[in-house]
DNA sequence: CGTTCCCTTGACACCGATCAACTCTGGTGG
DNA sequence: CCACCAGAGTTGATCGGTGTCAAGGGAACG
């Protein structure tokens, strides 16, 4: 029978996320696992860190959505990232003086909170860690670009339709999705605010994307129908996220 | 009177863009100089990397504009990234297996090519400049997810605006401009690739921002005549920027 | 059983795209 | 020195994707 112990580890999406990338020895496991031991519970609608702030520690989700945003002055919001399960908040804030962007928790979430110290031990003493801790900056990065590239270039049909794809790739990576589809928290208003478009533009393309048997989406669950026909809609080339062992063909 | 290398050395734009973040030591900034000596010229138009390479050593701009851009396969062009004097192009992409955009010049460019090795010992040997190097690099994130922003949110008015009172202050950091303006070699072409906007389009702004009274364009000279109107327009924060002491109030 | 989100729908407005000239400028070669 | 040319900027007419506004419906939850 497996202790609790024994499922802390092996459910750490962190871990998974890592290992996907890199092998990890069982005493890295191990480590990311004692690391991640102080959780926060955080409640929907609350901030997880919020502008201006500046942590001591670092954030490490562990269970539920939130999201990187912005409030511009006539109060429009922009999300800049969708943080799942084995996402850093922040993992390197403590070098700047302050937060330029806050993090809000879309659904219920847990946090793990690691102190600046005990990171750094882990950087030191486990380098294998530290690279695939690299890596996910990287891949968190050609993240960045590629939503820039989404929100710049496709329209709106292609734009929902890539958010999706990559969506479903980070959800697999975390062990969270299958090829079917995933639990996708997300109101409609979400989707808006992370894709510059509006609620009532996002109901009517989903309505669309529905229509063309790509997917299903209702209660809070998102099924992809055709996968190569959601791809294909949206021009989705996974290459920016850099290959994880599990969803590369 | 100053030599060569007397020149070299002040007008490092590494130096001077790292230098208003922190402290550097003589040796720190001799360090950065010495680590710049192997120069490559590229021409306009010419790619600095291309997507899919897996370059061997780090190219730090030195002198001229360049882009990050990705191709769709429409054929579009999205810019994500305007890279000026004391810039890296991929200051850690060793770790990934290839690039998943490319790097072109906009002007001719110089780029030092520092090897992965020599980076390496640059950073262990100088704590000081890891860290401000470390802070540069958050600083690009900053303003990656500020371009999100900008093109998902800000009509093209308020984002036009914006992009050039970031770039007056980046240039302003490697003292390559002053309050007054800066040399800016973009076609409207490029501002429209990098902004999600079409050619024509930027063109009609640029008239209006003209007719505003808060820049001048002409030759490849921004003038910007109105800062505060222009800051008023764009909905411009700064604070993602980080801090330059030089620039902060 | 009511309240509160969230989703849905329709009519209409408008910002920015598209298409197709035309102009200007700087560089090049005769 | 001038004629040409290519690349960049400019202009006008028109189109269409997405926003806006306003109202109604439905499901979860106390």
């Amino acid at each position: 029978m497996a202790t609790l112990r024994d499922m802390t580890e092996v459910e750490n999406p962190l871990v998974t996320k890592l290992g996907g990338f890199a092998v990890l020895s069982e005493q890295d496991r191990l480590a990311v696992v004692h690391a991640s031991r102080i959780v926060r519970s955080v409640g929907a609608h609350q901030d997880i860190i919020s502008d201006g702030d500046r942590p001591d520690h670092v954030h490490l989700i562990l269970a539920g959505w939130a999201a990187r945003y912005k409030i511009l002055p006539d109060g429009e919001r922009q999300i800049t990232a969708f943080l799942i399960p084995g996402d850093f908040c922040d993992l390197h804030v403590t070098i700047l003086k302050q937060m330029d962007h806050g993090i809000g928790a879309l659904t219920a979430v847990s946090v793990a909170e690691i102190s600046r110290r005990e990171m750094n031990q882990l950087c030191d003493d486990r380098p294998g860690l530290l690279r695939a801790m690299w890596w996910a900056t990287l891949v968190d990065e050609g993240v960045l670009r590629e939503w820039i590239v989404n929100i710049g270039r496709r329209d709106s049909y292609a734009r929902i339709a890539h958010l999706m794809c990559e969506l479903l790739v980070r959800m697999q990576n975390v062990g969270l999705a299958d090829d079917g589809g995933f639990q996708l928290p997300l109101t409609q208003e979400h989707l808006a605010d992370a894709l510059g478009l509006t609620p009532v533009h996002v109901n009517r393309v989903l309505q669309r994307l529905k229509a063309d048997k790509l997917i299903e989406l209702g209660g809070r669950t998102l099924t992809i129908l055709d996968p190569g026909g959601l791809r294909r809609a949206a021009g989705f080339d996974p290459s920016y996220l850099h290959g994880n062992k599990r969803t590369d063909r």
